[in-house]
DNA sequence: AACTCGGGGCA
DNA sequence: TGCCCAGAGTT
């Protein structure tokens, strides 16, 4: 397992790697940016920009988008996954919106899971982008990239991931930290096929080590 | 913990 | 073509 002083000096290798590393789903509210987090689940970004500019014209805030049949709505993202899932969810969590919190997006996680659509995931990254607010979301880059590393226990559960990196990591750094990881795993560190030969945490990655069999396991 | 939803990306 | 994936909800 590595120590807090490598965890830190290994995120900043990934930080100097990807320094443009930040949030790039478009969205002008709070609202637009919740509806954009929860349409990538299990889509990439920019499949999500390709459908928003659109869908938030028709439907820009809670009150249109509950009063929007599912039909309606699942036309505007009809070229993601999960679609009719997506827009089940986009005119529930409207309605959530309305009817529990006054047409505001809430400020707490607790609040935010209540909406239906909304996960930890989710969340933590409407927290941290759209309000500022100090949160560290775990995903499936963040659970890749820390178990490769030894960042944490390999049987760590989500929460305890995140648990665990916020010990390491200093608040002011969570939500760069997570968008830094995101990169990492998506451009270096990729699920199917590390490039390990040309990563600079080599040195300090026991998995990488392991698949190049420059080291036995452990 | 396992299963479902699903079009897109990549081999 | 066939597999995997920037999750969340249900059982």
């Amino acid at each position: 397992m590595l120590t807090k002083q490598q965890i830190q000096a290994a995120v900043a290798v990934m930080s100097k790697m990807f320094p443009d590393a930040q949030p790039s789903l478009d969205a002008r509210t709070p609202f637009q940016y919740m509806i954009s987090v929860m349409l990538s689940a299990q889509a990439t970004d920019i499949s999500v920009n390709k459908v928003t500019p659109q869908l938030f014209k028709d439907y820009p805030d809670p009150q249109t988008m509950a009063a929007a049949s599912e039909v309606a709505l699942q036309a505007d993202i009809h070229s993601i996954g999960l679609y009719r899932n997506k827009a089940k969810h986009m005119k529930a969590a409207s309605e959530a919106l309305l009817r529990d919190f006054n047409g505001v997006v809430p400020h707490t996680r607790n609040e935010l899971m209540r909406l239906p659509g909304v996960g930890r995931k989710t969340a933590d990254v409407v927290l941290a982008d759209a309000f500022g607010i100090p949160a560290f979301a775990v995903d499936t880059h963040v659970t890749r990239v820390t178990k490769r590393l030894r960042m944490v226990p390999q049987k760590a559960t989500v929460l305890e991931i995140e648990q665990r990196m916020m010990q390491m990591m200093p608040e002011a750094q969570w939500v760069a930290t997570h968008h830094t990881m995101i990169y990492f795993g998506r451009y270096q560190c990729l699920a199917r096929a590390p490039k390990c030969e040309q990563c600079p945490l080599l040195d300090i990655c026991a998995e990488g080590q392991q698949r190049l069999g420059l080291k036995q396991a452990n």
